[in-house]
DNA sequence: TAGATTGTTAATCGATTAACAATC
DNA sequence: TAGATTGTTAATCGATTAACAATC
């Protein structure tokens, strides 16, 4: 389901084309922080706390806002729930959009429960698996297993943007290629498997273990 | 389990005093890449393959190489190999380091099946669950799901230097107090919660749904 | 040799920071 | 008002890139 173009309102008028793959990353970590502390029943947050949580220099958090307009109040600080919509509205990210998972195993039963794409406004809108045995099981209410021979007619009735693979990395690539086969230009990747696609299609690889060595080197030094 | 000083080869007599932020970063997820190349039986790389998979430019690894020692061989690239020791010297992370788990469902689970952590040095040596039911079960062989009296025993004795929460949320900043009074200053958090935690603490957030968010940025624009 | 790829330079661009007036 | 925090400037630092000689 696709509503056509989210309502732009107008930001500033000197806003850029095309964010820098640097401002757009630190938003959407701004983003991530101020979701949480709307749940929280935070009304307002400066620029420093954002700081504490995001690990971004304040000013440079003060800098990455007012570019856009002129979002806080002196003295108080940002109104979370407003600074929300306005960094959805920069980020031109406003809307639902439908995501694929791959895997129902114990790290994709893992995800489709959690509310972490939901925050963002990722739907879960299927989710496949290899094994014969868990098609038709139901997951989390909404999801039922699919087998991954209905991939093709879900990304074309469901306009999925992204998809998700959550099966064991030696399964991976067969994975990928069945997306790409099927015009998803979006992969995030949970396994280590290094996945090789087309230039077109994009690989967001989760690595946790590499955050953890970078924190560590800190730690160590 | 210590065994010291990991043994230190003479990187480079000029080698920096401490890498900075953005240094450190890249070498991890470099290391990542080769980690997974070396798996699949890659002997060589070049900096343009590397480049293909870390989303660096080319020209940025080889420099970010090359200030450490002469790795690569013209014509042919690096040993893939011989590179991976070395970035694990730069990294000083040649160890092994142990980590606690707090949370023995389906993430926990995923997380502790998983190889992700292995590859990169990681161990975990501890599960923790605060559920009386699921205290005593085997998960993967070596670990058993023990009370979470037992933190700060476990702190003490295996020299844990990481704490993964993969709680929910809401029982996410509980874990977090009792791994900073077990004096922990590493936290990965699975969850989605923030943290609260004194200075001398470092958490690391995982937000896959940011980075789907970021990816999203540049495919929607 | 011919082709490929490193190591390195030089030039540019964006990120980062401290500082502080403006103002809530 | 007094205190706090934004918005913005100016100066610095590091990241990025193209280009190419060196060399395997």
């Amino acid at each position: 389901m696709s509503f056509g173009e989210p309502p732009e309102g107008s930001i500033d008028e000197t806003s850029p084309e095309r964010l820098s793959l640097g401002v757009a990353g630190r938003l959407s970590r701004y983003l991530q922080v101020l979701t949480q502390a709307n749940k929280m029943g935070k009304e307002t947050i400066s620029s420093q706390e954002l700081a504490d949580y995001t690990h971004v220099n304040s000013t440079q958090i003060r800098r990455d806002l007012s570019g856009f307009g002129r979002f806080g109040k002196r003295g108080v600080g940002y109104n979370v729930d407003s600074l929300v919509r306005q960094i959805r509205k920069i980020l031109r990210t406003s809307g639902q959009h439908n995501i694929a998972l791959f895997g129902a195993g114990r790290l994709g039963q893992a995800i489709a429960g959690s509310e972490i794409f939901a925050d963002h406004g990722f739907r879960i809108v299927a989710l496949f698996d290899t094994d014969p045995r868990k098609i038709g099981k139901r997951v989390n209410e909404a999801l039922v297993v699919r087998p991954i021979e209905d991939l093709p007619q879900v990304v074309r009735e469901d306009d999925i943007v992204v998809g998700v693979i959550a099966v064991p990395a030696e399964a991976a690539q067969g994975v990928a290629d069945d997306l790409v086969a099927g015009g998803v230009t979006i992969i995030f990747n949970y396994t280590e498997a290094l996945l090789q696609v087309p230039p077109e299609v994009t690989v967001h690889t989760a690595s946790p273990a590499v955050d953890l060595l970078y924190a560590l080197y800190f730690y160590l030094s």
